[in-house]
DNA sequence: GCGACAG
DNA sequence: ATCTTGTCGC
């Protein structure tokens, strides 16, 4: 497992925060579709926190797109670099999560991140941020609709209903499971919003949530425990 | 001003 | 996110 420190110069107030995000969401790359659904390596990142001993463990957890088998996985310690603020969660996770990144033996492919992309007060969530800054194609999946608005989507998988901000649709309301909550899906980096949605579908096989969160989230909280006992 | 609010 | 036992159901 990887140990990082938080970056110089790393943003301390909300402020600084917010004009960071202001500047790099300029880059984000909205007019590629991304890589074909079922194809190539997915990869899940997701952290855990102790909070009280200020410890945060990121995980990354890459698949074969087609059956969903493990290839690779990697960990990263570090300490907390931001408290959690509506918005601004980019910067309570990436440094560690660029640090599991780098511990992969292997190419990421795409990169799905528990939270939102594009859906965001500033159109750059942690998927969007994550993708500026790696290069990767990224999607966010969220289990909460945040501040957005969306109609209930039909009751079968597969069905959904957009996501929105206003008038502005900034993301979708999929559900991966008959019945069940949907999930909501944005756009990080270099994906559309179609492909991201079949990407969503084709990993959620057998849960409401996709299996590289499933995964990563596993992941990262058995590397939690074993860091902090 | 007050409440809501990804993880 | 995290605090937390049993319990209902496939």
């Amino acid at each position: 497992m990887t140990t990082v420190r938080i970056p110089a110069g790393w943003p301390a107030t909300e402020e600084e925060a917010r004009a960071v995000q202001d500047e790099l969401r300029t880059r984000v790359v909205l007019d590629e579709p991304g890589p074909p659904p079922g194809t190539g390596h997915v990869t899940g990142v997701d952290v855990a926190y102790d909070d009280e001993r200020d410890v945060v463990v990121a995980a990354a957890v890459v698949l074969d797109a087609a059956s969903l088998d493990l290839l690779a996985e990697a960990t990263a310690v570090g300490r907390v670099s931001f408290p959690y603020v509506p918005g601004l969660l980019a910067f309570r996770e990436i440094p560690t999560v660029l640090a599991a990144l780098d511990g992969l033996p292997c190419p990421p492919g795409l990169v799905v991140c528990d939270g939102y992309g594009l859906a965001h007060p500033r159109r750059f969530g942690l998927a969007s941020h994550l993708g500026v800054l790696t290069g990767l194609p990224t999607i966010g999946v969220a289990k909460n609709p945040f501040t957005f608005t969306y109609e209930e989507p039909g009751t079968p998988r597969g069905a959904s209903a957009p996501l929105r901000a206003g008038d502005e649709e900034v993301g979708r309301a999929l559900r991966t499971r008959a019945d069940v909550k949907p999930v909501f899906v944005s756009v990080g980096h270099r994906v559309s919003l179609d492909n991201a949605c079949a990407h969503i579908l084709a990993l959620a096989r057998d849960y409401r949530l996709p299996e590289t969160t499933r995964r990563a989230d596993a992941l990262c909280r058995r590397a939690l425990r074993e860091a902090t006992s």
